[in-house]
DNA sequence: TTTATCCCCTA
DNA sequence: GTAGGGGATAAAT
């Protein structure tokens, strides 16, 4: 394809690259995080152009004419940051030496630079490939001449997906900015008016000119405003046009040449202690340089005893033949100790013609020892998996040097997931072989026993080097942030061994009980069927929305409260139940649904999840998924067993203790309030807790003005909606629709608790105010969540990040809390209680199984160290209770 | 077979 | 309004 040409917006690159990518730096401390990401888009911009040429266009200092119109234009922006503008410089050299044609001209911004470029081209009868995100070039968009696209998405827009984005087609793109101006630009538009509002007087006026001239016919207050607003409109009209003669000094020819320097490019990489940055070319010098082995003799096994003795780190990964660390059987261990160096032990391979193996008692006799004496040199990759498995081979770890999924964790909760596929991706610009590339999937799948031994050693030994390269990048990333460091090894590195217990001890269920509910379920549920086809006068799926909605709008003709965000009638709980004060077969629905959920996704799937091993169920807990430090649980989650209900109770009746033992449930009471109470110190709300007065009357008291013992359910249940909906960062707007209020009474409200907790509204505001300068906001314990976009000029999105600013620390340091709670119960567990068992932990709440016998003093201690395992500015009060199944207990 | 959508369960 | 997991269906591959 010669008739194409891409144009690529550099300062967009930059800019996304700095904010997408780990702040990396070479060894003396230069940033470079920035440069690697561009240079790896350019990289595939270039792969994926197959040979069209490529100009990059930066933007260049100096006003431009648009400050001549307006003033206060860019005038909101703020500089660039420091470590930005220090790699500006290497991008541009970079850009340079890989071959492609450099356009910065002073004066003139870049978008008007590739606006001039996209019309050369089109006249020279090239199609232009823009590649960008900025809205401002959408306008450019013209089949079949010149498109967009976004690189990092692989999106491309014509006039058709413009169109679909942006509710105009491009070239009514220009009217559309104008009206709706832009907050990052520092443009004001007609106030109130956004973009559907601008598509809409544009789809039905056609342009701009046509509006104005319509404006009187336009009613409300936008209308107002669009009258009031005639003359910014003007003017932003000639902010947002795009300049297409702008003179470049050269001619469309000349931007075609392709002119690298490949000497040039090798010293700016090596002077950035860049290896490479081709992933597939990296893969290979990977592969070529490393010195993989496959153990299968005893002086082979030796020699890594020694290599393992000797080394200051080494990391360690297991291969089994299943996720479920219960039945897992041990396949090979791969270990490596130095980055390239690195081997496989295959142990239980076993397919035809299948080389001899060392066997599994050889290899645990004599590397067993060496890994236990050497285990706080160990690193691995979710050591919660690996622990439990050697263990059941004789092989006990207790502790360990790192765990590289934890510390991605800890720097950065959300940056990236922290399975190693996206670590090694993120941080070493390295593409893993996936364990499914070597076992195929769901039919075709294979058990990692019956992989080929050159195949699996390459994909075995690159786990156990990747795991140990990733430790060299991440080492000394946390060692700039000691506070992070210090929660990883004080509570999430020994947190790895306590939820492995409490996994593998796992929770009994009543598997009888279960199969009766699902069964009496199961006929209800076929009653409500039976009594909803009736009145819909056919058979349907209850169970698709789809179909429901055919049936309850189309066919009954029932009116239409809401719409899901796709634009569909809506079915949800919160419709049918307003429906249902009408009609009969929403009720029913609503009926069907309760009982559908609960057999299909407790009493149905809790049956057929228990092992068959241990006859228990065994979670598995989630210690780097959550942005706020929570764990989360799966297969099965048993942190969303229902409780609100009679019926959904019933479940929680059958989590029951082995015969002779009990459960012993203990939460702690309003752990989150205690928390903004501690970080606020707000005075009235210290004062409840110090004083252990019900939280929520007392709000109620302070927010109502009546004293706390005449304080009515209805106003107590008000207050609980303002305490619960303050820590979700929530506006008056959502209060109204939790309490069923006017705006004005929900704003009232919030008004007056504002003023009787000053300490509350001080928090909140200072905690926003902190979060827009670092860009992160911490628990108690220095765990912090990176908020991206807390400065947005997107609205929506800035105020979602504003909530979650107020949320993750009172979220988050809860979660602190009991992560330490949990760790000095289990201390005591491991001391002097071995006949207690640790089998839950649901957010605020642990569950143990014990023998009968000492139930209550095993209560009371465990009640006395939640208590006690942190000192705040107001008490911690857990309250504890023993049954004979879980919802005894709670 | 995988992915997206809708719905609903928890703290 | 915060933070999660997961079942069922229907569309995309």
């Amino acid at each position: 394809m010669k008739d194409r040409i891409f144009v690529i917006d550099g300062s967009s690159y930059l800019y996304r690259a700095f904010h997408a990518m780990p702040p990396l730096t070479t060894s003396s401390g230069k940033p470079t995080g920035a440069v690697k990401g561009v240079t790896n888009m350019l990289m595939n911009l270039k792969k994926d152009s197959e040979g069209s040429p490529i100009i990059v266009v930066f933007d260049a200092k100096g006003k431009t004419f648009r400050n001549n119109i307006y003033s206060e234009y860019k005038a909101n922006r703020p500089p660039m940051p420091d470590e930005l503008r220090d790699q500006l410089i290497p991008v541009k050299s970079i850009c340079r030496a890989i071959g492609f044609p450099l356009i910065e001209v002073e004066g003139v911004e870049a978008d008007d630079v590739i606006a001039t470029i996209s019309q050369m081209a089109k006249d020279a009868k090239y199609k232009c490939v823009i590649s960008s995100l900025d809205k401002d070039l959408m306008q450019l968009v013209e089949d079949p001449h010149t498109t967009i696209m976004d690189t990092m998405k692989h999106k491309i827009f014509n006039e058709e997906s413009v169109f679909e984005k942006f509710g105009v087609k491009p070239n009514q793109i220009r009217d559309m900015l104008a009206l709706v101006g832009d907050s990052s630009d520092n443009i004001p538009g007609v106030p109130k008016v956004g973009q559907k509002t601008a598509a809409k007087w544009l789809n039905e006026y056609g342009d701009i000119q046509s509006i104005k001239d319509n404006a009187d016919s336009i009613t409300g207050v936008v209308g107002e405003n669009l009258r009031n607003a005639l003359d910014d409109i003007d003017r932003n009209i000639e902010l947002v046009s795009l300049k297409t003669d702008v003179d470049l000094n050269q001619k469309f020819e000349d931007l075609l040449v392709f002119n690298p320097n490949d000497e040039e490019l090798d010293k700016i990489f090596s002077d950035l202690e860049f290896k490479s940055v081709d992933k597939s070319k990296q893969k290979e010098d990977l592969k070529k340089d490393s010195n993989y082995e496959t153990v299968l003799n005893e002086k082979s096994l030796k020699n890594w005893i020694t290599k393992i003795d000797k080394s200051k780190a080494f990391a360690i990964d297991t291969e089994t033949d299943s996720v479920d660390t219960v039945s897992a059987n041990l396949i090979g261990i791969s270990l490596s100790v130095a980055e390239s160096e690195a081997c496989y032990i295959p142990i239980a391979h076993s397919y035809e013609d299948c080389p001899k193996q060392l066997s599994m008692e050889y290899v645990v006799e004599k590397l067993g020892p060496i890994i236990e004496k050497n285990q706080d040199k160990a690193i691995g990759q979710n050591l919660k998996f690996d622990i439990p498995i050697l263990a059941r081979h004789g092989i006990r770890i207790t502790r360990f040097l790192a765990d590289t999924m934890l510390m991605s964790y800890v720097l950065n909760s959300t940056a990236t997931r922290h399975g190693m596929d996206k670590l090694a991706d993120y941080y070493l610009n390295y593409t893993t072989t996936k364990y499914t590339d070597v076992t195929g999937t769901a039919s075709k799948q294979i058990s990692f026993s019956e992989v080929k031994l050159d195949v699996a050693s390459d994909y075995a030994a690159e786990d156990a080097d990747i795991t140990f390269r990733l430790y060299k990048v991440l080492a000394p990333l946390l060692k700039q942030k000691p506070n992070q460091e210090k929660l990883l090894c004080d509570i999430e590195y020994p947190l790895v061994h306590v939820l492995s217990r409490v996994e593998q001890n796992g929770a009994k269920i009543d598997k009888k009980k279960l199969a009766k509910h699902s069964k009496e379920l199961g006929l209800k549920i076929d009653d409500l069927s039976s009594q909803a086809y009736k009145i819909a006068g056919e058979n349907f799926n209850l169970d698709s929305p789809k179909q429901l909605l055919e049936i309850l709008y189309e066919k009954q003709k029932l009116p239409v409260l809401k719409k899901t965000p796709k634009g569909q009638p809506s079915t949800n709980e919160d419709t049918l139940k307003r429906l249902s004060e009408e009609y009969e077969l929403p009720k029913i629905i609503l009926q069907y649904r309760t009982l559908a959920k609960l057999k299909s996704t407790y009493t149905d799937s809790l049956i057929n999840i228990e092992n068959p091993k241990t006859e228990r169920i065994h979670t598995s807990y989630q210690q780097a998924v959550t942005s706020t430090g929570r764990l989360s649980s799966t297969e099965p989650n048993l942190q969303n067993i229902p409780i609100k209900t009679a019926e959904g109770r019933r479940i929680r009746e059958a989590f029951v203790p082995e015969k002779g033992n009990t459960l012993i449930s203990a939460d702690y009471s309003q752990i989150e309030l205690r928390i903004m109470a501690h970080l606020s110190n707000d005075k009235n709300l210290t004062h409840a807790f110090n004083n252990n007065t019900d939280v929520h009357s007392s709000t109620a008291a302070e927010v109502f003005g009546v004293s706390i013992d005449d304080v009515s359910q209805d106003q107590r249940r008000s207050a609980k909606a303002i305490n619960f909906g303050l820590m979700y960062g929530m506006s008056a707007f959502g209060l109204t629709r939790q309490l069923g209020i006017s705006r004005a009474e929900a704003q009232e409200y919030l008004d007056t608790y504002f003023a009787r907790y000053t300490g509350v509204k001080n928090y909140m505001d200072n905690i926003k105010a902190k979060a827009k300068e670092d860009k992160f906001v911490e628990t108690i314990m220095g765990r912090r969540l990176y908020l991206n976009e807390i400065n947005a000029a997107n609205g929506l999105r800035r105020q979602a990040a504003e909530r979650a600013a107020i949320n993750a620390p009172l979220q988050g340091s809860a979660a602190d809390i009991i992560k330490k709670a949990m760790l000095d119960i289990d201390q005591l567990l491991l001391k002097e209680m071995h006949e207690v068992k640790m089998i839950m932990q649901v957010h605020d709440e642990l569950v143990f199984e014990c023998p009968e016998g000492n139930a209550e003093d095993v209560m009371n201690k465990m009640k006395s160290t939640m208590e006690q395992t942190v000192e705040l500015n107001i008490p911690l009060i857990v309250e504890a209770a023993i049954g004979k199944n879980w919802n005894e207990a709670h």
